[in-house]
RNA sequence: GGCACCGUCGCCAAGUGGUAAGGCAGAGGUCUGCAAAAUCUCUAUCGGCGGUUCGAGUCCGCCCGGUGCCUCCA
């Protein structure tokens, strides 16, 4: 029982079998820092973080590479808008995106290298080329000729007739042929650039993910990941552009997410459908953002909606409260003295469920079963009176948040958890924590009492506010709906 | 036009060819002053029609419906 991934390339599930044992090589398409990311960037960091922490779980050495594209058109045209230098735009959005990344706990890669410290292996990728005459430069720019490499449309499942008869083939007479792409830009007046043997210019887009991840990872590494867009033409254009150079195939496993949908279609830029995820922060939690996006296989399409994120902040104020619960019960105890605690929590019956699921092509949907399953158990077994059982719970709980926390989730405390659920639903409602206490302490007044009619009338109020309240053994708890 | 993918309970969502996980919503029970929470029980034959097979949601064909890629895109 292994580790088996879905492999673009051969549009099969394969035994993960890595290049050195006990060691990954993997790299992974960042953003173009040139704005927000939205609900779609938060997927893919969210798929490969996961499988990041998987890896290291199964006790891997993981060299996780994820780049920022930090020289672009878009960033050019958008600092030309905003009237800011290129790199004010970049540097704004490379925080802001480790900020949104960050609330997401999406855990650091090993490095993340950007584009613009590495143009001169860029440039010693694209003279390889050259001198191999696989690529020609047409003042001042550079091509990459695609027919000089006889595999080219391997990952995408296209061939070169079919793409030369589809009408959208950019139109460009300086290109020997129409699918050849630009390896190096010749830079317009006043535009950030470079100087090269070619001229002065700055990089083509695919060219750094190829420089980049053999400068890190090698010519031939384990696994490449990104978004299901970035098939065609970017990695198919890497795949083309490594192999050109070494003569290897640069990876092994081609790994790409699916896409988050609005309404069944797409979510993008130019379709304008997107939600950005600091606009997400406002409503939803971002650990909630972050469940709901683990809760369907990573390369099925999503759709995005409120509902499925109501849905999700009620899974996880469950998982949390139930946390709260099994760590509470056994609060008196000392873990450490749980004879062999770690190889307990290894062979409970959750963590061999886990391993199944995630082995099985990462599968989290199924891993949320066997979670919300085993909830259930902890539940009954912290309502249980009988203490005898408390290793036993102790384990299970170690085991359940061990693998929530593979999935990124329960960063927090419970009680933090519900702090921060509470500032961000009462946004909205705008209610005060004394007013509130105060109708609270009225009711239990009227409880002792036994003055039902007004003990009930206190809480069909704190109902209009929309605040919900449970009558516990520690006294009387609310939240709000 | 070319190439892929998808269509499972009201909603979301898993499913190596052997008679459908889980969540939300809904119904009923336990608990509770009543609630809430928790817990227990219940609710689908898998877009349609054929075929292969002892046996198909799961493979093949056709049809219907939807999406994606072929241009920047996670």
């Amino acid at each position: 029982m292994s580790l088996k991934l879905f492999n673009t390339l051969t549009r099969s599930k394969e035994p993960f079998v890595p290049l050195k044992e006990k060691q990954v090589g993997m790299y992974v398409c960042g953003v173009t820092v040139y704005d927000y990311c939205h609900v779609g960037h938060a997927r893919a960091a969210i798929v490969f973080d996961t499988m990041f922490r998987y890896f290291q779980y199964l006790g891997y050495e993981v060299n996780f590479i994820r780049n920022f594209t930090d020289i672009d058109d878009k960033i050019i045209n958008r600092a030309n808008d905003k009237g800011m230098d290129w790199q004010e735009i970049t540097h704004k959005y490379t925080v802001a995106f480790h900020e949104d990344m960050g609330k997401l706990n999406i855990a650091s890669p090993t490095e993340e290298p950007k584009a613009t410290d590495h143009i001169p292996e860029m440039l010693s990728m694209i003279q390889s080329l050259i001198d191999q005459n696989k690529a020609y430069a047409i003042d001042g720019d550079v091509f990459y000729s695609i027919k000089s490499f006889k595999d080219y449309g391997c990952l995408s499942g296209k061939n070169i007739n079919d793409l030369q008869s589809g009408a959208r083939v950019e139109v460009n007479e300086t290109k020997r042929n129409p699918l050849d792409f630009a390896l190096w830009k010749k830079s317009k007046p006043g535009e950030p650039f470079w100087n090269s043997p070619w001229g002065a210019g700055r990089p083509g887009w695919h060219i750094e993910c190829s420089a980049m991840s053999k400068k890190f990872l090698g010519d031939t590494f384990d696994i490449h990941g990104g978004g299901k867009d970035l098939v065609f033409p970017h990695h198919e254009n890497e795949i083309a552009q490594s192999c050109g150079c070494t003569g290897q195939q640069p990876v092994r496993y081609w790994v790409h997410n699916g896409f988050v949908n609005i309404d069944k279609e797409k979510m993008s830029k130019s379709l304008g459908n997107f939600f950005t995820i600091r606009e997400i922060y406002k409503k939803y939690h971002p650990e909630v953002l972050r469940l709901f996006l683990i809760s369907s296989h990573y390369r099925s399409p999503i759709d995005f909606s409120e509902k499925n994120l109501d849905d999700a902040t009620k899974v996880l104020t469950r998982f949390y409260e139930g946390l709260a619960g099994a760590r509470n019960k056994t609060a008196t105890m000392d873990l450490k003295l749980v004879p062999d605690f770690q190889e307990k929590i290894k062979n409970h019956p959750l963590t061999k469920k886990f391993e199944v699921a995630m082995n099985d092509d990462l599968n989290t949907a199924v891993v949320m079963a066997h979670m919300n399953e085993e909830l259930k158990n902890l539940n009954s077994a912290v309502k249980d009176k009988n203490s005898a059982n408390l290793e036993e719970v102790a384990v299970a709980t170690a085991a359940w948040e061990t693998a929530g926390r593979i999935l990124g989730l329960f960063f927090l405390t419970p009680e933090e958890f519900e702090k921060e659920l509470f500032e961000i639903k009462n946004r909205d409602l705008g209610l005060e924590v004394s007013k509130i206490e105060q109708l609270i302490a009225n009711r239990n007044a009227a409880r002792q009492s036994k003055n039902w009619t007004e003990a009930d009338r206190c809480r069909d109020d704190l109902v209009q506010m929309g605040v919900l309240i449970e009558d516990t053994p520690n006294g009387t708890e609310w939240k709000l709906k």
